[in-house]
DNA sequence: AAATATCTCGACTAAAATAGTCGAGATATC
DNA sequence: GATATCTCGACTATTTTAGTCGAGATATTT
């Protein structure tokens, strides 16, 4: 019913294994899909995205690869999933897209349970960041 | 990133359109879809799919149409969805949907996110009832 | 009983969105 | 100069969603 897609998610595991190497210089595309099982040249595609988000840079040559801008206790989900999603108008994200394509102008009794719905799923993005996510990892393991 | 199908809205709005009629007797499919701006034949499907779930019946012949079984607080927007999504696993509803899918098992640094989102999301679609939503609607006209 | 209105059922088609691939070029290091 | 890596844009494939259709079953009216 409400899913996201394979390419935030990847999205989203590869900022998390970047936020693993933070500090240690540039991780190699090649290195983020086998460790996250991505498909290398969708990763591609995905991270070149991501450098235009500002939260992580690249590098060419031998020693090349990506690596974050930020520390990871300064990068959210939400942060992510709002960039990936792109232009989208960011106050209707969950239903009732544009005020175009809905028949009732986007003015109907659902409404106010989309706007809860929207708030609620990303006060938990905006809380999440890639540290919280470190943690929770290393805690596993 | 995070949207609801068309299915699932055309299915809200059906029910809408009964709880508003709740207790006149059977409402017409060509009635429910001029009201709420659905395709008749696609709304045929979806009404004929809501009868399984026990909230709505049918009558045929010339007096015909679907009606609700329960009065429209005693349905909620969380019983339509659930129902609509069918055969998915109701714990994973927003993310990493099955194990066999999941490069990791869906033992990963992200599942606690998509549990909080899950619980989150759907305490708002189960808080709300359709006599709530028909008490919106009289609000704002 | 015949005519008509309505739901019913399953298969079918169309459209859109998502997922993924590819080749050739640019840049950095050895 | 050779090699490894990112870069860019276009391309294709796959899956999902949306929507349609015709023929049959049932209920009401006349």
């Amino acid at each position: 019913m409400i899913r996201t897609h394979k390419k935030e998610q990847y999205a989203l595991r590869a900022m998390l294994e970047l936020a693993k190497k933070s500090g240690k210089g540039p991780t190699k595309i090649s290195e983020i899909a086998a460790a996250q099982a991505i498909p290398t040249r969708f990763l591609e595609v995905i991270l070149s995205q991501l450098k235009a988000s500002g939260f992580v840079d690249s590098k060419r040559g031998f020693y090349g690869g990506y690596y974050l801008l930020r520390s990871p206790d300064k990068i959210t989900v939400g942060d992510i999933l709002r960039f990936m999603q792109g232009d989208e108008d960011p106050a209707h994200l969950v239903s009732c897209r544009s005020k175009k394509e809905c028949p009732f102008n986007c003015d109907c009794a659902f409404v106010p349970m989309w706007t809860k719905l929207n708030k609620a799923v990303f006060k938990i993005y905006d809380e999440t960041s890639f540290q919280d996510l470190l943690n929770i990892e290393r805690m596993r393991h």
